[in-house]
DNA sequence: CGCTTCTTTGACGAGCCTCAAACTGAGTGG
DNA sequence: CCACTCAGTTTGAGGCTCGTCAAAGAAGCG
């Protein structure tokens, strides 16, 4: 987590929001000033740490700075399925309450208070923002309708591929990763509960997609070698941007 | 799809929509006869007839009033993954502009246009409905997350069993089916693309339940001989009710 | 270093898929 | 009333994908 990709170095704190709400529509300079002043009130969370609870009354809102963070569900037997991952820029708590998935933080964690940018928003003072977080909304069910095709029709191989591939999307917009390289703090559990593959078939999948010299992946860093072929082999079709 | 659980014998036209947004907010009056007038715009759609295309700028808000619909997303080569049934009383295309997905008749369909209740609830003429519209905006996304549980991380038999107790519930609400009986006008196929299996193993994981006792099938209509045992085999969680 | 967590490998079996064909039932037309 | 057709269901055979169990490496961390 040091070096090229780093969330510390070379980046303002609250960088990777700015970018992200940004990405989605366009902000007035006051919506940015605003949204700087987040930084200030950070918090931290431990990996493991629940940031929102399945029925959570009301999730207090924030916004992912540094870390990763996923939305889960667990069953009683110990089966996991993750819906998201929750990257640096993304917002989690949002919506109306009660929770429908608990968040949970997937590495150590920066956080900071979305609520500002929310109750701005939801006054009508902040028109860009209010569309900014609109259309991240949005984001989130499209990235959502990805997942279910993921889980319901694409083989292992496909189900890596376009989920590395969406990884590279959604780092390179908050500019913590480029057109080939972005930082991969997950272990294989964590990327088998959210493929719906066990453990042991997402290894072995990843050494195929090495073998096939398709990605490279070291020390937390991957590396996609043929984002093209990738791109057709799994019909992978991009992020969605700013609504209409 | 006559007698009892006809959808067009002993109910009234919008009976459906009635009962499923009663059941999600508290409607005054005058709501509720907004929504009564709705029956007169009446439109019919054939099996197999896109309603909402995948980028459609301005899907068209309606509710569907007798037959079934789905949301789905179709691959180049042929593989189709459904999201979501769309049943009589459920709402479609109310969601911001372009769609997701497209929405796709799966029987002879009747829909109503829902304009002008999303305009009366956007308006803030209608607390109630806007509540009730925000409601089942919810419950179509905790839908959406049961999905992807069942997709990732159910068996083909759990998938089956927590697939039958979802429209079990949703039928209820909308005075369709009671405790253990509900229409069922669907084929193997589209119940295949719905849980992410193929038709042949539909086929053999519906008999395993029918040998198992848990359900029987006659004619389009399905019967659960022990929701219950069903409800724990598969960690079944029921729909989401009215948000706080 | 020694511990823990994570990754990797092997062996084996089960779940699910594909291909192919037979069967059923509901029209449709002669 | 009887083919005939077509969509849907059911069955069989065979094989690939993926999961489980178990244990051996690697790699991070105090």
């Amino acid at each position: 987590m040091t070096g090229r990709f780093s969330t510390h170095i070379g980046f303002r704190p609250i960088d990777p929001i700015l970018r992200r709400l940004k990405s989605l529509a366009t902000l007035s300079e006051p919506e940015l000033s605003l949204l700087r002043t987040l930084g200030e009130r950070r918090e931290r969370h431990a990996p493991g740490e629940q940031l929102v609870a399945e029925h959570a009354k009301e999730p207090r809102p924030r916004f992912v700075v540094s870390g990763w963070a996923c939305r889960q569900r667990l069953m009683p037997d110990g089966r996991r399925q993750i819906f998201s991952l929750m990257l640096p820029g993304d917002d989690l708590g949002f919506e109306s309450a009660p929770a429908l998935a608990s968040v949970v933080a997937l590495t150590a964690l920066e956080t900071v208070d979305g609520a500002p940018a929310l109750d701005a928003a939801r006054r009508g003072a902040a028109p860009g923002l209010a569309a900014a977080l609109a259309a991240a909304a949005r984001q989130a069910d499209a990235l959502l309708l990805d997942q279910a095709v993921r889980l319901g029709r694409l083989t292992a191989f496909e189900r890596m591929a376009h989920f590395f591939l969406e990884l590279q999307h959604r780092l390179e917009i908050t500019g913590l990763g480029d057109r080939q390289r972005f930082p991969l703090p997950l272990t294989q559990e964590i990327m088998a509960d959210s493929l719906g593959l066990s453990i042991v078939h997402v290894n072995r999948t990843l050494q195929q997609l090495r073998r096939a010299g398709m990605i490279e992946l070291r020390s937390g860093v991957a590396i996609l070698l043929q984002p093209e072929a990738m791109t057709k082999l799994c019909d992978y079709r991009g992020v969605a941007n700013k609504a209409a």
